[in-house]
DNA sequence: GTAATGTTTTACCAACCGGTCAAATTATCA
DNA sequence: TGATAATTTGACCGGTTGGTAAAACATTAC
């Protein structure tokens, strides 16, 4: 046979396994930093140190790379999310959301600018994933926030708007990296950086969410 | 003469006023919406109602038009940091620093997603600015913010990600739309949700900051 | 070993893209 | 009005882009 090209046969060999992967690495790569209108299959190719033909072997088309790409990495996108956990304490819960949310802004920034790029342009590749199994987790989670608010565990809020001042202050430090950098200077924007951010979030959200005493002016 | 080619002449006619304000208003319309490289002219052209080399007699070069787009946009862009004001209430200033911000999401969300398309791009045509002129300002206000923490009228926190936290809590609403959109579904999307996001971040940020008593729980 | 299958490369194509050019058209103003 | 300058257009060009065809090469199964 001559055309197996990505998947189509059933059996995968080892070659395939591990081209596949080397490829959506690549693709990774310069989907995250140009969009996906921004890239080259030629780019990717060479970022992958494989020819284009040969590329297009294992994906028929850069549509089909893209694919191949957001269904692997949204799915552990949303894992923090899931975690939430409605037995929790609540300001626990949302502590470590949000710490694990910024572990992954710089631990798999890529991946957020991956979505970030997508989403900006609004989302042509992905808005069934958004108004499905995204909006349902939302949805889910949103319903436990408000329970917490009920119980007077946290501030009355909007439990949506929450979850989006979480995700974008988080996703800030992946998405708009150069930024930030440019900010802060290169003195700042080393290590320490994450750690400083996490702190003030934290600090931010947590204080914003409590249930507190008269303020003191 | 043949080639006025884009204010090389110092006089400019009406015709030159109005067509490049068509020019770049499309231009915004289209790097907006697909960001630089994944802009075409033609596109652009298109959406302005003129024909390709037409346009390329107004902007000699695709990078001509971004600069312009830019340059006319920036400035504007910062004028609610600007307005941040040293000598004013500390937590009225944050309050309507979130408020202007919030607003320019909402009015003027194609310079929004124009910034931030660049700076996820690695912002290749503006590091500059961000190095400078931004930077510069924001050192300024962080300066003032770290005034009000020691005066003791906002709670200790660091000024620089407190405004990064106020940027993306704010663009998420411009640069997200449509996963915003897609998670709040077309029901609560409308015209309420601004004034709910402002009513959330507002509490967020002022309960977040508040310098105030012990937490009951 | 050899035949069948799986992988890679070379050469290529049609469409598109940024940009040029010269001619045609329109506006300006003496 | 007519001369002159400003604007617009259509035809075109070289390079890039997504993608194909077919043959060469490698691997595996028997």
């Amino acid at each position: 046979m001559v055309l197996p090209r990505a998947a189509k046969t059933q059996r995968r060999t080892r070659i395939q396994e591990e081209k596949e992967e080397q490829i959506l690495e690549a693709a990774l790569e310069v989907f995250a930093t140009h969009g996906f209108r921004g890239s080259t299959i030629d780019q990717i190719a060479d970022v992958a140190g494989m020819s284009k033909p040969n590329l297009l072997y294992y994906f028929r088309t850069k549509e089909a790379m893209h694919r191949a790409l957001i269904d692997r990495v949204l799915d552990s996108w949303l894992d923090p999310l899931r975690e939430f956990d409605a037995e929790g304490n609540p300001v626990a819960e949302i502590r470590s959301y949000i710490r694990r949310k910024l572990e992954m802004a710089r631990d798999f920034p890529r991946e957020s600018r991956l979505f970030a790029n997508e989403v900006l342009q609004n989302a042509p590749h992905i808005l069934d994933e958004l108004k499905g199994p995204l909006k349902t987790l939302v949805d889910e989670k949103a319903e436990v926030i408000r329970t917490w608010v009920k119980a007077g565990k946290i501030a009355k809020c909007d439990p949506y708007h929450l979850i989006f001042a979480i995700w974008s202050t988080t996703q800030h430090y992946a998405d708009f990296d150069v930024q930030v950098r440019a900010v802060l200077g290169e003195t700042h924007s080393g290590e320490g950086r994450f750690e400083d951010a996490a702190r003030f979030l934290e600090q931010l959200f947590i204080n914003g969410l409590a249930v507190h005493g008269p303020a003191t002016v």
